[in-house]
RNA sequence: GGGCCCGUAGCUUAGCCUGGUUGGAGCGCCCGGCUGAUAACCGGGAGGUCGCCAGUCCAAAUCUGGCCGGGCCCA
């Protein structure tokens, strides 16, 4: 059932309502029921952290899922499409605490955990409500009602199993360990948590006196004096060469001990040349020295720590050759430091609070802030004597992934995974998993894996899945729990109760070996643990077995490149640990979206752009088109709005294509039901075959690169289809099929031709923009509910036909070529070429233009084209002819020049006919001459207007001269093209006709006599009158550009379209029957109602059958057909439940204006016409609704071209009322005004005038602004100069959008007044639309803003038809001089 | 320092795997055309050291090595 399209695609209002569409037929839910069936395909979303607000990011992630979700659903898969959420975590807490305004945790325990968990978890779940919106409205398709959240029980419940799986397989440990810590958030952090960004820190050189040796000292590079207090041992290699450096300084010297290699390096940091390299030894002779701490005296515990390795020189094989060679260690301060304390007995020392401060160990230093110490460490060092080197470094440094507080190592307790006993099996894993690209698996998360450490589980807070570790009180034996059932003989515990902290905490179970009592140690689970076990906490597993054998493991993922160090991660980790294998089959790693300077988008950036003001602006579908096809999905995306823009003009020609479709298939009541391809095949032309040859192509080329997840290519192929094949050949082609006006099968066959390759577009395009493949596909098809519903176009090998591809691609070339030669040669593509020829073809190329020759004709638009033979003259060559002298003289003697002279001047053609008859005659010099045969001969040359151009496909001929007939056709085609823009200025229905009236000079009514039929065919004119009088019509334009002359042209619309087409709607009443009736002066089926069968058998024309069928169609016509509310099927009467979508209809129906079907409430438009029911006026102030039926038509048009109804004066602002200025003009606000003037000064008068009643204006003009500033002794006048000149002030003329925006702004500020003097100039820059379209939004600004508007316009420099139309936008025009009134 | 990705026109990019006519597009710019899908659209033109340097080869944007620049991740 074909529906008209809007004439206009505005993304943002289909969107909307495709959306409601989609919510009141409930598609969602039915298009996930149509595939239930079908065989499992287990897809999980990777759970984003609940922020609530979505960034282009995310708009990319879900895009991409609802793509391939899509996609699968439409090649028949049964999705499970649960969308989940991380909810946990430090991220929500930070966000809590910020908003409760505490910033620690002892905080938190006053505040009371119970009602700050609380908060959290009414933070996380009103988050997720605003994500789950935004998600929705990005099209993205996933079961919103039902996400997985990691905050259940059912989910708590399932990490817990897998911790106790780690637990049975002894992967369990707890231990102490220097780890990363945030002080701002008091736990530890793993490696996943910890963010690189640069930071300022000291970068200071250290002596270590040597105990046994005075003078002698370690040298040592740190960035974090802070450790020094707990530094326990210094580090080298033992295999490397260490010197012994002399120095010199203010008289005393002293030795250091470094590095050798970086001697000189480090002796220019500290400023010295004098130094001396004494003595060198291997590290391994350096091992055992002992030291001095410098600190000792400020620290007791330094002072006093005893040890065998304590202070003194240990070997490592991880120090590296640089900086000084010897390493500062601190056993209680970093990961090697603390595995070289263990090795060596040393304590880890670790003088540093959960808060990042000092303890009373740390001697002077406790309570300060560790990073803050660093200053005052370093000005002990100083004094005494012990800083070699103060400087600064900016490096990159560990920062805590929420909150953004740099990290420090500390050394504490914490329960670990052994992730290093399972490393192997991971990495199996990733080789087995099918990574795309490639690359992501076997280079990246390889990488990565292969670098894991034991991951620590435990976080020192509240809002998260609380360890499942039980500790008795008295034996301290653990256990880990499973699951909650575990719990039931436990004391405290209520079936069903909240398994979070604080609650959980006050479970306690008996002690199985001393029958103590055991309590859960306090800590929470890392929140990466969370994520890992989505696969199957999603699926209620362990709980339900069933589900998990249905579904487990997941088919497919995608996440961006963080992911490999995230989620890709913590999936595997604990997919080994719970099942020895990896939880997913594939992973789809997606890029980043940057900022359009490519960097990462920040708001402190400045390039951070929301997906709101994009998606306002291009709408939903131009932002995912554009997202995937933009790039391979695992490339950064550098975000570019005008590649937003670009795929919005290409939805916006997909949208034209359909507008063009629908139009036409709607005039001719096409039925694809009936009318099928195979039904048609007989009728099919070549270009047809092509079209679904290319369609062919596409459906292959889609499905490959979909399967190949190069969704970019994907998409590509769709548009260039679009564009090119469709949009810029098809249509092209197939135009003037669709105008031929009786019912005809090759026009049927276009249709329907243009149907499946429309309804397969929108297929195909489902994936990646489903609102608009949404609504072509229900504005033409709609037999299933959705374009969601169909199954993925299957490749049909019948239709391929490469050879007539190839062909096709000849003859586009060489109409390209042709077009080129035009363009050189200054002939439009209106006026025919003569002849085209192509010599010495090639064999493909005499093939194609043998088969497509009707095409290249009708393209090239010539009126010959012939295929010549390699040695074959072109025929068009000049005849040429060449006196004889000898002869000539013989005879003539004296008269000889100038004989010569007038038989060159003359048509060779013409004298050689006449001799071929017999002989020539012209008179010179009152003599009668008589040129015979003998006297001149004939040649040929190439004539000046033919141009030749060698190509691959032979060289081609192009005849460009011009002939009578040729320009006869060419002036008839330059009027066609003008009434039709005539037409189509009045709004005119495509199928009304109009009487015609044209005043031409002789040469061009000539030509209009002579091509009537041709142009009132196409202009659809009734009559055609040729006058020399002049025009007197309801719409007349005089044109003044036709080939240098002019034209005036008159039409008056008959309004007969609605009323034949609502007569040809009855069985059997043909074009001819209808416009009988309306000449009787029925003008509508209503008419008819009223008609006796008496009064139509008058109507001549009409035979008594077809009096009976009309007086039958009226009388039904009268009940209105019903359309479903929900999913605007048509619905026979009675019906109760749509057979389509399957809602119930309701009664509660409006009827459409213009075709009287019914229109569900809430519904825009009506479903069968396509008329748009809107409660303001669908476009700008530039129409109103006629006072009759509607319709939206131009201000100014005095009668409605729709109905024909008048439009009452007040209604119609028509013809603008022309003051002339002799009397006073008062500016009104809200008005715009017109000064027609040679010269600006009316203009400016009132402008002046207007300032001194207190008016704040604004001056647009060409002028200098200092000397209209001067001229009217306005100083301080704001003034916006026209001027090509790349001044601040200077608005480029081709900048309206700037101007545009200055204006708005102005009148939007002051509500004052306007004067724009330099119109002409903007025209003479742009295209007039272009500038009529800114006086129609500057004339809206000044109506909403009680401001005035004045333009100052020369009507001189304007054609009459642009004066008209601007006049046509003003309130009021005014006249200075008597030149001309409109 | 290590791993990976990227580098092609002013901007966004295709082509690179599998070497082979003259390196394609889109946007922007300049010039033209079209006119019942047209406030739309179409064409033409200008614009390229294919990051740089070597190597392999008859032939390199493409393969190899090195370097430079940008990004991500890790140390």
């Amino acid at each position: 059932m074909i529906k008209q399209a809007e004439d206009e695609y505005v993304p943002v209002e289909l969107e909307k309502q495709v959306r409601d569409f989609w919510t009141r037929a409930k598609v969602y839910a039915k298009t996930v029921a149509a595939r239930s069936k079908a065989e499992d395909f287990y897809f999980v979303d990777g759970p984003p952290y609940t922020t609530g607000a979505i960034h282009l990011g995310q708009v990319l992630n879900k895009t991409i899922k609802d793509c391939v979700v899509r996609w699968h659903r439409m090649r028949g898969y049964n999705v499970r499409d649960q969308p989940g959420y991380d909810m946990h975590g430090l991220p929500i807490e930070v966000q809590v605490e910020k908003t409760l305004g505490i910033t620690n945790k002892k905080e938190i325990e006053d505040f009371g955990i119970e009602k700050f968990v609380n908060t959290c978890r009414d933070f996380s779940l009103d988050l997720l409500r605003k994500m789950n919106g935004q998600f929705a409205e990005l099209g993205v398709w996933l079961d919103w009602d039902r996400p997985y959240m990691t905050i259940r029980n059912e989910y708590i419940e399932a990490a817990w199993w897998t911790f106790k799986r780690a637990h049975e397989r002894g992967l369990l440990y707890e231990a102490l360990r220097s780890l990363q810590w945030c002080s701002r958030c008091e736990t530890a952090l793993a490696e996943a948590e910890v963010e690189y960004s640069d930071e300022t820190d000291p970068s200071i050189y250290v002596k270590f006196p040597l105990t046994d040796r005075p003078d002698e000292s370690l040298l040592i590079w740190t960035t974090t004096p802070w450790t020094l207090p707990a530094n326990m041992a210094i580090a080298v290699h033992p295999d490397l060469t260490y010197a012994k450096v002399k120095l010199t300084r203010g008289g005393k010297s002293e030795h250091l001990w470094i590095l050798e290699s970086v001697v000189p390096e480090v002796m220019a940091l500290a400023g010295l040349t004098a130094f001396e390299v004494v003595e060198r030894k291997a590290g391994k002779d350096l091992v055992g020295l002992e030291y001095a701490h410098p600190l000792a005296p400020k620290i007791p515990f330094q002072a006093s720590v005893k040890g065998e390795w304590v202070h003194r020189v240990l070997p490592s094989g991880f120090v590296e050759a640089e900086r000084t060679g010897l390493v500062h260690t601190a056993p209680g301060h970093g990961p090697e430091d603390f595995d070289l304390g263990q090795a060596h007995g040393l304590t880890p020392f670790s003088p540093v609070d959960e808060r990042g401060r000092f303890t009373a160990e740390a001697g002077d230093y406790v309570g300060r802030q560790v990073r803050e110490a660093n200053f005052l460490i370093t000005d002990d060092l100083k004094g005494f004597h012990a800083l070699f080197v103060d400087d600064d470094i900016v490096h990159s440094y560990g920062h805590c992934w929420r909150c953004k507080s740099p990290v420090i190592y500390r050394a504490t307790t914490q329960w670990f995974l052994k992730v290093t006993d399972v490393k192997p099996k991971m990495i199996e894993e990733i080789r087995r998993i099918s990574w795309f690209p490639d690359w992501a698996g076997s280079a990246r998360q390889l990488d990565w894996t292969q670098n894991l450490r034991d991951w620590c589980l435990s976080r020192q807070r509240y809002w998260g899945i609380p360890l499942p570790i039980w500790r008795c009180s008295s034996c301290r034996a653990w256990t880990v729990l499973g699951s909650a059932a575990d719990l039931r003989r436990a004391k405290g515990y209520v079936e069903g109760m909240d398994l979070h902290r604080p609650w959980i905490d006050a479970v306690v179970l008996p002690c199985s070996a001393c029958g103590g009592e055991m309590a859960r140690i306090k800590d929470i689970l890392d929140v990466w643990f969370d994520s890992g076990v989505a696969s199957w906490a999603s699926l209620g597993y362990p709980a339900r077995e069933d589900e998990f054998k249905r579904w487990w493991p997941t088919d497919w993922i995608v996440e961006g490149p963080d992911q490999t160090r995230g989620w890709f991660n913590s999936q595997l980790a604990a997919g080994v640990v719970a099942f020895d294998r990896a939880p997913y089959q594939a992973v789809l790693m997606h890029g980043w979206v940057n900022g359009p300077d490519g960097r990462q988008m920040h708001k402190s950036l400045g390039n951070f752009i929301e997906p709101r003001v994009v998606i306002d602006k291009f709408g939903v579908d131009a932002l995912r088109f554009y997202v995937l096809a933009v790039n391979p999905p695992w490339d950064d995306i550098t975000f570019q709005e005008e590649g937003v823009r670009t795929a919005q003009r290409s939805l916006n020609i997909l949208w034209n294509v359909l507008r063009f479709a629908t139009t036409y298939m709607l005039l001719d009541r096409y039925d694809p039901a009936r009318d099928t391809l195979p039904s048609l095949e007989g009728h099919l032309r070549p270009e047809d075959r092509w079209l679904l040859s290319r369609l062919e192509g596409l459906r292959a080329t889609v499905d490959r690169e979909m399967q190949a997840y190069q969704l970019h290519r994907a998409f590509r192929a769709v548009e260039s289809f679009v564009l090119d094949d469709l949009s810029r050949w098809y249509v092209k082609l197939v135009r003037e099929r669709t105008w031929v006006e009786s019912s005809d099968r090759s026009k049927t066959a276009a249709y329907a031709v243009l149907f499946e390759a429309l309804v397969t577009t929108a297929a195909l395009l489902a994936p990646a923009a489903p609102y608009i493949a949404e609504a072509i596909y229900q504005r033409l098809d709609g037999r299933k509910l959705s374009v969601h519903m169909l199954d993925w176009p299957a490749p049909f090998e019948g239709r391929s036909a490469p050879g007539l591809e190839t062909s096709m691609a000849v003859v586009q070339e060489l109409v390209e070529v042709v077009a080129k030669e035009r363009q050189k040669g200054g002939r439009k593509l209106r006026w025919p070429v003569r002849l085209i020829a192509l010599k010495g073809a090639t064999e493909g190329a005499a093939r194609a233009l043998t088969d497509l020759r009707e095409i290249f004709v009708q393209q090239a638009n010539a009126k010959e084209f012939v295929l010549l033979k390699a040695h074959e003259e072109f025929p068009g060559m000049a005849l040429v002819l060449r006196p004889d002298a000898g002869v000539i003289g013989k005879a003539y003697r004296a008269l000889l020049p100038k004989i010569a002279m007038v038989l060159e001047s003359r048509s060779a053609e013409e004298i050689k006919k006449a001799l071929d008859k017999g002989e020539y005659k012209l008179g010179i010099d009152g003599q009668i001459i008589t040129i015979e045969k003998s006297m001149v001969a004939f040649g040929r040359k190439m004539p000046e207007d033919v141009a030749i151009v060698p190509t691959p496909h032979g060289e081609l001929y192009v005849d460009m001269r011009i002939t009578p007939e040729i320009e006869r056709e060419g002036y008839a085609r330059e009027i066609v093209r003008r009434v039709q823009q005539m037409r189509k200025e009045i709004k005119m229905d495509v199928d009304d006709f109009v009487a015609t009236t044209v005043k031409a000079g002789r040469e061009l009514a000539e030509a209009v006599e002579a091509q009537k039929d041709l142009i009132a065919r196409e202009t659809r004119s009734r009559t055609l009158v040729l006058t020399d009088k002049a025009v007197e019509s309801e719409y007349v334009v005089e044109w003044n550009d036709v080939e240098g002359q002019t034209v005036t042209i008159g039409i008056v619309p008959l309004h007969m379209a609605e009323a034949l087409r609502e007569f040809t709607r009855i069985d059997r009443v043909g074009p001819r029957q209808a416009m009988a009736l309306f000449d009787a002066g029925y003008k509508g089926v209503a008419a008819l109602r009223a008609a006796t069968r008496q009064e139509l058998s008058a109507v001549e024309g009409l035979a008594p059958a077809d009096v009976d069928r009309i007086l039958a169609a009226a009388a039904a016509s009268a009940e209105a057909g019903l359309a479903c509310p929900v999913c605007e099927v048509p619905l026979s009467p009675g019906t109760r439940r749509c057979p389509r979508c399957g809602e119930p209809t309701t009664t509660e129906a409006t009827a459409c204006p213009r075709c009287g079907s019914a229109v569900g409430p809430g519904a825009d438009a009506c479903a069968v016409c396509g008329f748009v029911i809107a409660k303001e006026p669908a476009h700008g102030p530039s129409r109103a609704p006629c006072v009759a039926c509607g319709e939206p038509i131009p201000i100014g048009t005095d009668r409605c071209p729709s109905c024909g109804a008048p439009q009452a004066p007040e209604k119609a602002t028509g013809a603008p009322k022309v003051i002339t200025p002799a009397v006073a003009v008062e500016l009104r606000p809200s008005s715009t005004y017109l000064v027609k003037e040679e010269h600006p000064e009316e203009a400016y008068r009132l402008f002046v005038a207007a300032l001194a009643a207190g008016k704040k204006g604004l001056c647009i003009t060409r002028v200098y602004p200092q000397k209209v500033r001067e001229k009217y002794g306005l100083l301080d006048l704001p003034v916006l100069w026209l001027s090509n000149v790349g001044k601040e002030d200077a608005v480029r003329p081709k900048d309206l959008e700037k101007l545009s925006l200055s204006i708005e702004q102005f009148l939007a500020r002051e509500k004052g007044i306007v004067l724009l003097d330099g119109l002409e100039y903007l025209i003479t820059n742009n295209n007039f639309i272009t500038v009529l379209r800114l006086v129609q939004s500057i004339r809206d600004q000044v109506a909403i803003n009680a401001a005035i508007l004045l333009f100052s316009v020369n009507p001189s420099t304007l054609d009459g038809h642009q004066l008209t139309l601007l006049e046509r936008e003003v309130d009021r025009v005014i006249s200075a001089g008597a030149d001309r009134t409109p």
